[in-house]
DNA sequence: GAGTGGTCTAGACCACGTA
DNA sequence: ACGTGGTCTAGACCACTCG
């Protein structure tokens, strides 16, 4: 028994699959064929099958319904705009930044917040500039829509700023955290936006309810004070199928070299 | 309800190994266990061991490399600021601001040009507002690091204004892009940067060399003349284990809402 | 109950770099 | 030549949802 060149059995059978879902022979939303199908139409063992929809699957291309079976894909990205969520509010809303955006697009969100103080992980502890073995307060939110978790969002603060503040209640801040900084004296006037992108943690899977083949961004805000202290570090995790990142550039607003 | 709930073997199997991996028991570039070895503490077979296995690789704390064994995963991230590549340059260099950034730090940077004219990809055509089946011109450019593949660069512009301009040449162009375009009347006064994450492709992982695990950023420019007419759209492909998008906000270049 | 995917075993042979 | 990971077979049993 000679081997073909066209590679491994299990390729084949994903570039084939692949090739019906790229020209839209399988349409997203489409069920594959069942296992036992593909291994008997390529004449292979099931798990030589399954090899190949596992490529799919790590691709971001199918996903597994348990007992229904393997479909195609499907997304749906909201525009997340680093740019809004930014600096004290000029007009007085009652929501944050998150839920006044959603809302305005008919859209039903929620979000759970939850206050603590804690150890900040080592790329807050970085950012923010805090002594070893100190301390910060965190306000983490997971933000929902229509009853799906959509992404998450932890904000930390140096506790000498925010300690007492209003910032530590685990409730909605309508005016914004931003605002309630500038009234401590540290209104934030630069920020700096890193984004990684990578896979997800399992704790992020759970959270979030990923799908398997799903990347995240992490996307981290540092909030600059007019001393140019860090005042702030947010640590937003959002799942690459529901989600892209838009800014605009002029030319006023582009770096000079 | 003392019934303990110890999940899949190989779930096990990699909920250890990562243990080890993220509290630095196992520090990057280390080597694991080899399957045989794995298969024999956990008393399982190698199959088992091996699926253990691919679910770090999809996660991407772990490569293997044969015949050596499976490794801890590194990165390296090289900063990548949407902002430094806009707009014709005030100062006249002698190479691209890829070119530049990396040669300023050191690097022996390269890039691999060439020039088609093809059917604008479904993304691109919506932006330019390409009418269907006209074709436009496509710059593509893969640029490396000290010889290793760093991104893909690929520019669209509509072929009514590029047309037997210097931008249909496949060599570098020392001005930039952005400066051509000016001097053909459609300098860029506006640019819409979109960040979509997603997995590669098969030719992305094959012209890239990206290791399994490793999801891209898709970085879409879409630049804007005076007139608001779309002039050039850009998809940039960013390997996220040698990427961070970096760029910065001030006051005065936040959206006001 | 039927049928799906999920897990696991016990083998086998191959491809490839290093020693 | 050896040991690594890569591929594949031919079975088995389980968990879950749907009709």
């Amino acid at each position: 028994m000679y081997r073909q060149r066209p590679g491994p059995l299990y390729q084949q059978i994903a570039d084939e699959l692949r090739a019906q879902i790229t020209d839209g022979t399988l349409p997203p939303g489409a069920q594959l064929p069942t296992e036992m199908e593909l291994a008997e139409r390529f004449e292979v063992t099931r798990q030589t099958a399954r090899q190949g929809l596992a490529q799919l699957i790590q691709q971001g291309l199918v996903v597994s319904r348990r007992p229904q079976g393997h479909f195609v894909r499907q997304w749906q990205h909201m525009l997340y705009r680093p740019q809004a969520e930014f600096m004290p509010q000029p007009h007085a809303p009652e929501m944050d930044s998150f839920m006044r955006a959603m809302t305005s697009e008919g859209r039903e969100p929620t979000q759970k917040i939850d206050v603590a103080i804690v150890t900040p992980p080592p790329e807050v502890a970085e950012r923010l500039h805090t002594p070893d073995g100190e301390m910060v307060v965190v306000r983490r939110r997971l933000r929902s829509l229509a009853g799906q978790p959509f992404h998450l969002n932890d904000s930390y603060f140096p506790r000498s700023i925010v300690g007492g503040s209003e910032i530590m209640s685990p409730a909605d801040i309508g005016r914004g955290a931003n605002t309630v900084l500038a009234e401590l004296g540290h209104e934030q006037v630069r920020a700096l936006d890193e984004i990684y992108v990578r896979m997800p943690t399992p704790d992020e899977v759970h959270r979030l309810s990923l799908e398997q083949g799903t990347p995240v961004a992490l996307h981290i805000v540092t909030g600059f004070d007019s001393e140019d202290l860090p005042v702030r570090v947010v640590l937003n995790v959002l799942p690459s199928d529901r989600h892209v990142i838009v800014f605009e550039r002029t030319r006023s607003n582009s770096e000079a070299e």
